[in-house]
DNA sequence: TTGCTACTGATAATGCAATATCAATAACGC
DNA sequence: GCGTTATTGATATTGCATTATCAGTAGCAA
């Protein structure tokens, strides 16, 4: 039997990516983000690597509509939260707290497990870039 | 030139597969819909179907996290509201109004144009199946 | 009716995200 | 250092939603 995991580079510099992005990344977003670590990391090494680090709990997946799912620290995720997506440059961010008032207009009978609340506009970023 | 179209048995019965629903279909969930009326459409055509509709403005796209896209008629689009995803039998509800403070917590220099909310639960149906 | 052609059904093909394959590489216990 | 074997990179393959192909069908104008 060998529950043996080892100690790589590759992990390393994809959970790093993730502490430091403190927001969902997509899987190629994550290896661009390695990229200048390094520069030959496969794309599947990263899928195969996000996939144990989930496993472990250690990341959190976050689907958006449309769109290819993305992943985040369980520091990030630990705390109720939602997202802001950019469609400009489609990086996804944290938002704090939450600002649903969930019972309004639910038909009878029904029940609610969970919510998601997704908005979408332009980053500091690309506004500024958009003003220059 | 012709931007001709005709009216067929197909097109209706997967319009009025929409206004009785009055909510958003999976392009399976149109099939099976109209299966009764007419047992042999084929996907095909109600992929067709949908994509000119949605062109004409009939219909409106709605996509969920996750999973695959819907689309539901306009005069259920008309309204802002948002959307409730049964978690047993994959239905999406719409829900009146809108329950969101959309400001709060937003960082600086971010622009929201639009956004969503889905809410995840059971529907009154599979709730009541599921205490026989 | 008839003729033209938009439309349909069946199915193959595409696009994309995600996974599997496999030889080569590199962790790590000894 | 050495050997074992988990891991990687490159690439092929899968799975799924959606679109394209094409021969046969059916609107609809004349």
């Amino acid at each position: 039997m060998s529950g043996n995991t080892r100690d790589t580079k590759q992990k390393r510099a994809i959970l790093s990516a993730f502490e430091e992005a403190h927001r969902p990344l997509t899987p190629v977003q994550v290896q661009a983000a390695v990229l200048r670590e390094l520069p030959k990391v496969s794309l599947a090494t990263v899928y195969r690597v996000i996939k144990t680090f989930v496993e472990q709990g250690s990341l959190v997946p976050v689907s958006f509509p449309g769109a290819a799912d993305r992943y985040e620290s369980k520091e990030c995720a630990a705390r109720h939260h939602h997202h802001f997506l950019c469609t400009s440059c489609d990086r996804a961010f944290d938002l704090p707290g939450c600002g649903l008032k969930v019972s309004s207009g639910l038909p009878d009978g029904f029940a609610i497990s969970r919510h998601e609340v997704v908005l979408y506009g332009s980053c500091d970023t690309c506004l500024e870039a958009a003003h220059v």
